[in-house]
DNA sequence: ATAATCCATCGTAATATTGCAATATTAAAT
DNA sequence: ATTTAATATTGCAATATTACGATGGATTAT
């Protein structure tokens, strides 16, 4: 096959699983962490950064922002991309919740 | 292509996304959660309470287990999964750590 | 006007993922 | 020893992802 079955899960699994999955590569692991490093950007600054052709770059930056983690300001020519705080929190949220819920285990 | 370059990135940015990535289909969220509820486990269960085949249900925990987000103990016939808290927690200081940075920054 | 820069999109090749039927493996029960 | 139950593995088809060259549109610089 190769396409999930989404339908069957809920709302909520399909969008962690969304998010987390764009976050599923080191070069958009990289870009991330590139933005937050630089706090304002350009996306041939990115380019310059990766170890990737333009395409391949820009393809990743779509990704990011289809999930939401990215959103990007058109900026005379370029485009100054920055990171989306709000899905992130849903992250912070979701794994600050799995520990806590974890801690009061007592499986295995 | 479809062969991610990971010899180009740091080690850490290939952790988070290895573990990102494991977590990037809603079934893989579905038996997290699962583990989470039921508090202890037997595979059994997971694939009586997935909308999937057995030898699939099968494949996703072996997923999940190299990415070390749960371990499973032998216990007689069957076997106990277990949330693996030490790499949940990997993820949660990861994120709290970008939403920290991301708060302090004033770019778009 | 022309050239240069930035970035997105298209097309395509290589590879990975998802899902399942069939089959193996392992341990407990009879 | 045989059967049964719980998982794992194998093999395969369908689809998705990754990467990049070529190309094109938009904006700025000359």
């Amino acid at each position: 096959m190769g396409a999930s079955k989404t339908e069957h899960f809920t709302e909520q699994q399909n969008q962690v699983a969304t998010i987390a999955k764009a976050l599923g590569h080191p070069a958009r692991i990289a870009i991330i962490e590139y933005l937050l490093k630089v706090n304002a950007c350009i996306c041939s600054d990115i380019v310059d950064e990766l170890p990737l052709a333009q395409p391949t770059v820009s393809q990743h930056l779509k990704e990011l922002k289809n999930a939401g983690l990215i959103k990007g300001n058109i900026e005379g020519n370029s485009i100054c991309y920055c990171i989306e705080e709000k899905t992130f929190n849903i992250l912070k949220e979701y794994f600050t919740n799995i520990i806590f819920t974890v801690t009061n285990q007592k499986c295995c």
